[in-house]
DNA sequence: TATGAATGAGATTTCATTCAT
DNA sequence: CATGAATGAAATCTCATTCAT
């Protein structure tokens, strides 16, 4: 066999680093971080405990990475919005539909995110960047229901928050039972008429 | 010196399983049930390793006892709602104050359970008896949406319960800062009026 | 009530030991002696916990007065044999009966001091006074059988001895399916026709 | 550097299962199950404690194994005895002599086995196949004497197997010192003359 | 790069013993 | 004399991490 080239090994560790994160992100959603041992996720992964050392220096730095992985997604969403070229109203409107298809689509990722934020001693890494997080959303919604002619935003931007919160909560529980499509009209009709 | 009554040993062994109990419940809310160690929860009970063992046959056994107490609260509630005489606008009403009293009282009771009810392998006990509730709960609120006419009962549940929920997920996070009394006057408002 | 007399205590003393020794006798043969807890004696005698080290220091202790005990029983033995005005024919013959009632009538306790007998760190004192009880048993059958004109005392003794040693292992595991009254009179003449 | 082939990784873990095996043999036989504790095995095989836990689930599965090894040579035994081309004489003899031979082959197996026997709590397990073995060989000797026209088969049969037995018990206790290779010729000429 | 056997720190659990009444 | 709740040292067991190949 030729030696690979230094491309092809980029690859398959490119490869082998995502391989890992997925298994450890179902894993640690479903079962919960300290749950879930080192040999599951190799398991789950079909690859060798060592191989995860090779990639990852500890459990807690494969919680971080996937976390890290997270907080991007969140600030993604954040930047759209804010490049949105739309009227108050629309942005609201693209806010919701973007939250609803990131529940299903990250689905995972928040669900993992949520079991941890319950944890005070899991990673203040984790809590200040939720806290950033869902400040600016507070900031973004208040500053959308003001734009709307909301009579009270932050009570509409609570509410709001608690109600999209609350649907995530049960799409959980309950997950293909939940009528998600339903609750996501409703919403958009109660808040956005 | 004669021997204690079987009275006065009752009434320790109790005050020591109550005191056992409410540290594991204190901490395991706080920190999750896998991060806290029964030394931890020795500890902040100021009492020996040993006699956790003396009560309880395993940490898990005391986690199941703990949830176990959570569940009588929660068939509680719905004893109550049931056996009141009163209009079913009233009784909702009842019935969503009632949920924020608890939220308040028990909150750590709540805090376990919710952190608890998203991992999938932490008791298939908890997961039943979650659920029984839950659609108990589901069919109550239903029935009294539809008494009080409501045009759609199912989805006027499953969004009052999502707001009660994402409420209890918020004030979990924020706490003292999260305006629960506001909330809970424009819930009422908002569903009741 | 009036206060007891202290030969009444004397009294209620020895019968509370006498209770002990016999549920610990029990419980050490049946399920060896590390197996054995405390609790289990406690709740065997139908006594507490404490009033176990009121009459015994410890768990050891308490094997030790046991062993005393059947020691004591196995001097007796040897006494009586050497007592004897008999024949040696007869002496032999009687010790051989002798063995055969121990067996039976403290069968608790044989049972008991041949399980220990197997474990090397279980108690020096046992294996001194086992040693010297068994030395003294060759040596007393080896005299008979010289007297009694054996061509080869030694490995006559060492036969015999082997072959009650052997019933009485075969009568630990069958008991009452044990055909111990046919084995006695097969031994009886085999070596003493 | 490549990882070592799945057969030298089975070759790797067969001789650690084994190390482990023998020195918790050894242990368990010289001092009693109970008595052994896990750190006892780990420093005589120079092995760590964990290590023995990735080969044997708990200290009782390790009992369970080596004694699943000693019932395994319990079988050959019987299967050589039936498997033989002999005269009745002749294979009575030829038990008598493998009895002997495995005494002191499985010196430490029999003596384990031995040891355990006589408590009722550790093992139904053995007490089944124990049982079973005994019972096997009980028929096996009496049908041989029935064939060499003993008048009394069975309690020659149980006369045998109590000598046997008592031959072992006092090997046990007395070791080197016993007179084996006599107590061997007495009894094949008592019983096979 | 990849493997999985081996380690050891730290967790859970047991149980003889103490002690207040 | 008698009780059983409480202790803590020592046992069993777990699992993240290392390491030789």
């Amino acid at each position: 066999m030729s030696p690979r080239t230094s491309e092809q090994y980029q690859h398959i560790r490119d490869q082998s680093r995502k391989l890992i994160k997925n298994s450890a992100l179902v894993l640690f959603s479903k079962n919960g971080f300290s749950s879930t041992k080192v040999d599951d996720i190799a398991k789950h992964a079909k690859v060798s405990k060592g191989l995860i050392y090779n990639y990852f220096s500890s459990k807690d730095d494969l919680l971080k990475e996937i976390l890290a992985d997270a907080t991007l997604r969140g600030q993604k969403v954040i930047e759209k919005i804010e490049r949105l070229d739309l009227s108050a109203r629309e942005r609201l409107k693209y806010l919701v539909e973007y939250i609803f298809d990131m529940m299903q689509e990250d689905f995972e990722y928040w669900k993992l995110v949520n079991a941890l934020s319950y944890q005070e001693d899991v990673l203040e890494l984790l809590s200040h960047t939720i806290k950033e997080y869902l400040e600016k959303m507070i900031s973004i919604k208040t500053q959308l229901f003001k734009e709307i002619g909301s009579p009270d935003p932050l009570i509409d931007t609570y509410s709001l928050s608690a109600l999209l919160d609350g649907v995530f909560v049960q799409y959980i529980h309950l997950q293909d039972n939940y009528p998600m499509t339903q609750m996501k009209k409703h919403i958009l009709e109660t808040y956005l008429k």
